[in-house]
DNA sequence: AGGAATCTTGACCGGGCGGTCAAGAGACTC
DNA sequence: GAGTCTCTTGACCGCCCGGTCAAGATTCCT
């Protein structure tokens, strides 16, 4: 949906993505309606159908606009190092942060990484992320500090981890992102055994 | 739904639950109508409702079957060792190579896990399963073979690496489950690091 | 002021949804 | 073969869903 829009208009607009994002992490995306969401606007149908073709349009812009949010904030953390190392762990750091600070966004990237409709949407952002994060272990593997394995591998066993302890600890019990994102960095750079005295 | 079912009846409601569960993994629990799935086992919609009371009903029972077969399968594998971190490891295969062999039920899980409704029937289970991994993390810190950390996060990283290593290898892009197993435990013992030689 | 563009309303629509049920078909017992 | 229990059919129900639209309000431009 292409309009112009003035100011109050985007306004609205993003007010509406807001709320919808909210209620679909809540309840989920197919139980939401969209009545239930301009009703809770307390707005007209019509509202929503100016602003957004149809409830699918929404959910990927509220989609997209998160990713976008998330590697901004990954991308400003990992500027503040040139190490490669350091600069997964200030990804994985800020990634914590940005999830901490939107649980609602996280718990939908988790619903469209399920659905297949949306799965590829999600997927395009991710493997921007992605991109870098095997560029930052591959450089790691040359410089010797990170051991030979698929760089790729390595790549999605970090993503793994952030993901799986933010829903559990932050998601879920509502833990703080800091302790949180010091388990995932040291458990990705050392694993169970650990060992190596970090510099 | 508490029937008493002849071993005729046993078996349709197998099969549709079979059938149930991999509609649901392609399409989404919520888009496969029942309709849908009455009409691809080509019976009416009162055979549905004689051996399920609800469509959720019929998810839950999916959801929990699946977590028995996975349970069983990593206890199983599990018994083989004595070993703390050996044992670790052999869940990990074990996880994997069920998850390989049963990609449209991982999908579910995934799926439970991002609907509040189900998530809590989901935890349930998951519980019980890293309860044990748990108690093999606290044994090995207490042999000093594990680094001291807290042993719930180890766990919960474990698992994550696990399960994403699967969705993005196993699901997506159909490798085998040996060598993502592989490097899932490599990760989970060493992290990026390494360093350590394994016994 | 007045016309154009932006925005809002809410009744309305067709359709598909989960779920019901009266009727009956088979299988098994005695 | 009468009676009982298991299983099957598919038309049917009420509901609510996503989406439409004619009408009107508000804001903007000149």
């Amino acid at each position: 949906m292409n309009r112009r829009l003035t100011t109050r208009g985007k306004e609205r607009r993003a007010q509406l993505m807001e709320f919808a994002a909210r209620r679909f992490a809540e309840n989920g995306y197919h139980p939401t309606s969209v009545a239930e969401i301009v009703d809770g606007m307390r707005v007209g149908k019509g509202v929503f159908y100016w602003y957004f073709s149809s409830k699918e349009e929404l959910f990927l812009e509220i989609l997209a606009e998160a990713q976008r949010g998330l590697r901004r904030r990954q991308q400003q953390a990992i500027m503040e190092a040139e190490d490669p190392v350091r600069r997964i762990e200030l990804g994985i750091r800020a990634s914590m942060e940005w999830l901490s600070a939107n649980r609602h966004l996280g718990s939908l990237f988790q619903f469209a990484a399920s659905e297949e409709r949306f799965a590829p949407y999600l997927r395009r952002g991710q493997d921007v992320a992605m991109a870098d994060v095997v560029r930052h272990v591959q450089e790691g593997i040359a410089t010797g500090q990170v051991r030979d394995a698929d760089p790729v591998m390595l790549a999605h066993a970090i993503l793994g981890v952030t993901n799986h302890l933010a829903r559990t600890f932050l998601f879920e019990r509502d833990d703080p992102a800091g302790p949180v994102a010091d388990a995932a960095v040291s458990f990705c750079l050392e694993g169970l055994l650990g060992s190596r005295v970090l510099a």
